[in-house]
DNA sequence: TAAGAAATTGTTAGCGCGTACAATTTTTTG
DNA sequence: CAAAAAATTGTACGCGCTAACAATTTCTTA
């Protein structure tokens, strides 16, 4: 029965998401710093008052804007696990994930570089940061639960979350580091700190649980 | 001959040291951003207006803070690596000393994001950025030279270098990360990627070049 | 100790920013 | 098609910041 607020929902979400693309896009090029109200706006082909007619304020749209660009990187995380028959085959599925070869370059660092720095005084985004890291453990826990136990998953992890955000961190200012490199650096990571036995055992089928 | 100017220089250098103390105490406190010339002054105990007369302007302060900070840091390097008689010692001063106890903590982690993060728009932070990488590859390949090609020495750097950096990073948002656990996980690290034998080799005694 | 130099202060101009809001245009609806 | 509602624009205010500079105090030196 309710007819009346369809089309005024439609275009406040399709506005919403146009200034989060918006928004989205110029953090790729310039980082948080480069995010002002103007800039967003009129990468979105509007006003600046616009803003704040679809948004409580800019910290708003940062905030869901952050998590879209989240979202973006994870996405190949997802397909490729989705994909992925072994254990080996999903770990390697989070390892290939965190570097796609199109996004991993130097804007794209500085520009979650600056995100990290922006959470240190600002409660949301630091919610934000652990939700990422409790979603990266939670995908290696369920890769490497066969042959870790939960404290050796979490300790694995802690070094693993290390050397990918160390990683992302490099590629900023560091203009010959591919992401090939990156996934092959991270691989051995994982060999050594696993073991032949392991690797061995991850490599097998999984024992489908029907 | 030259009196005159005795005390005009030792005036200067000590104001300029004075700021950029203070400039490293706000620094740690608060990162670049919390670095304003009002609260860099008051933090001196001085007026506003004494920056400019001692310095180009903010910027300079601000750079010859980051060296200072570096020099604070990488102190602790340089004794740990004096005293070093094997080539392994030489490697554990550098993993020790890149987490001192003492400094490595949440502000002290985020202050250097933040300076990570203004590398990205900063030429000359990126220079000193730049400057410190290949201080620790110069230290990491005195250390290893013995054992490894120079190549081998630059792809280890690579991984090594990010898990520091990554280590640093993850500290400023998880509460639970202690200096001993960083040294541990970089510590393991190493001993993977070189292997057994070559551990061994860095353990004896350095041939002495008298 | 007086004159000149050096050091220090406090104020102010100017800029970029977020956002509130009145004014205007476009869309919806009876 | 007119009146009301929704969407959009442009302006303007206030804030925090850097840097310039005139005014003032403190030190030097002859």
């Amino acid at each position: 029965m309710e007819s009346a607020p369809k089309t005024k929902t439609r275009i406040e979400d399709i506005r919403r998401v146009e200034l989060i693309e918006a928004a989205h896009r110029v953090f790729l090029k310039s980082g948080l710093n480069g995010l002002t109200t103007t800039r967003i706006c009129q990468e979105a082909g509007m006003s600046q008052g616009i803003l704040t007619y679809y948004f409580k304020n800019k910290d708003e749209v940062l905030f869901e804007m952050v998590r879209y660009a989240n979202r973006v990187l994870m996405d190949d995380v997802v397909v490729r696990l989705r994909q992925a028959k072994t254990n080996w085959q999903r770990l390697m599925a989070i390892i290939e994930g965190n570097f796609p070869e199109a996004s991993y370059n130097a804007n794209t660092a500085n520009a979650w570089v600056s995100f990290y720095a922006a959470a240190a005084s600002n409660a949301r985004y630091n919610m934000l940061q652990r939700l990422f890291y409790r979603r990266l453990r939670s995908n290696l826990s369920s890769a490497l639960n066969s042959v870790l136990t939960p404290n050796r998953v979490d300790r694995f992890a802690q070094g693993f979350a290390a050397m990918i955000d160390g990683l992302w961190l490099r590629r900023g200012h560091s203009e010959d580091l591919t992401a090939a490199e990156a996934i092959s650096l991270l691989t051995e990571y994982a060999e050594q700190a696993l073991g032949v036995d392991m690797v061995d055992k991850l490599r097998k089928p999984t024992a489908e649980l029907l």
